[in-house]
DNA sequence: TTTAAATAATTAGCATGCTAACTAATTGGG
DNA sequence: CCCAATTAGTTAGCATGCTAATTATTTAAA
């Protein structure tokens, strides 16, 4: 059952963003809320809704409905762009920071959980090979046409 | 940035669903069609939704929608089982049947692809550490309470 | 300068995952 | 035998990804 990586991964990702999940539970987000707090403060506030959504790795559309509820829930503010009527930054709320602090803490804790017994070897090699991994998706989604 | 392996799981499981969508796009099947076909195969003809499902790590009712789908496009038949007329066995038609063989030939390229550049001792350590990784999950979404 | 192309945010609508609740059939304890 | 619990399939409705198209603003070109 070595022709069956591809959908070891699919379950991989899958266990460990419900893993995480799970270390969430109390903080009353989803999963996209809750990475969109993590990725915004990794971006960096002040950053514009198409960044956060590129290094996210999701189209602005899906980041959009999900920071709408953000804002709405008080977490995190939009704000005009001087340089650029057309952009709008985000920034937490200091409600919203304090969140991200505690969704941090969860993210590392699952972090841990899901890496356990794993030597620092393998952690290496298992960032190695994903990279790699995606590195040769992104040559074959974009063929000899680019 | 080693605290990113969890992000990258996500995109490297993103990425090999789309590459392999670049090599099915021709057989006109969406990625969770092509996933019900490859796994009715490998599950076996004849197993039933519940099974299916579960082969293929989705609750019943998502993968329902999909067989509904398949069935409209006349790729698989749902026969009713002589044993328990509550189940429903699964089968390919003529036409799914050599559909699926083309999506598995698919399937192969675009494993080949994604693992290029990888030895076979890569291969199998990274097989070894995705199936960790999901042991690792599967005992956190169990808790004590169990 | 005036107008065309590009860019950021948005809206609309589809695909596909989920959980909860329902129906029909089977199984098991009295 | 009969009723309760379980099981398979289903329906309904939500969450969140996508693409296509719209609007407002900026940039660039004639």
């Amino acid at each position: 059952m070595e022709n069956n990586i591809g959908w070891l991964l699919s379950r991989a990702a899958f266990a460990w963003r419900h893993a995480v999940d799970h270390y969430m539970a109390d903080l009353g987000l989803t999963q996209s809320r809750w990475i969109a707090m993590l990725h915004l403060d990794r971006t960096g506030e002040g950053c514009s809704q198409k960044e956060l959504a590129g290094d996210i790795g999701i189209e602005q559309p899906s980041l959009l409905r999900t920071l709408n509820l953000l804002e709405e829930a008080g977490l995190i503010l939009r704000k005009p762009c001087p340089d650029d009527a057309r952009r709008k930054t985000l920034w937490f709320t200091e409600k919203g920071r304090e969140l991200m602090q505690a969704v941090e803490a969860r993210a590392f804790e699952g972090r841990q959980q899901m890496l356990r017994g794993l030597s620092d070897e393998e952690r290496s090699v298992f960032y190695v090979l994903l990279c790699k991994v995606i590195d040769n998706a992104n040559h074959i989604s974009t063929p000899e046409n680019s």
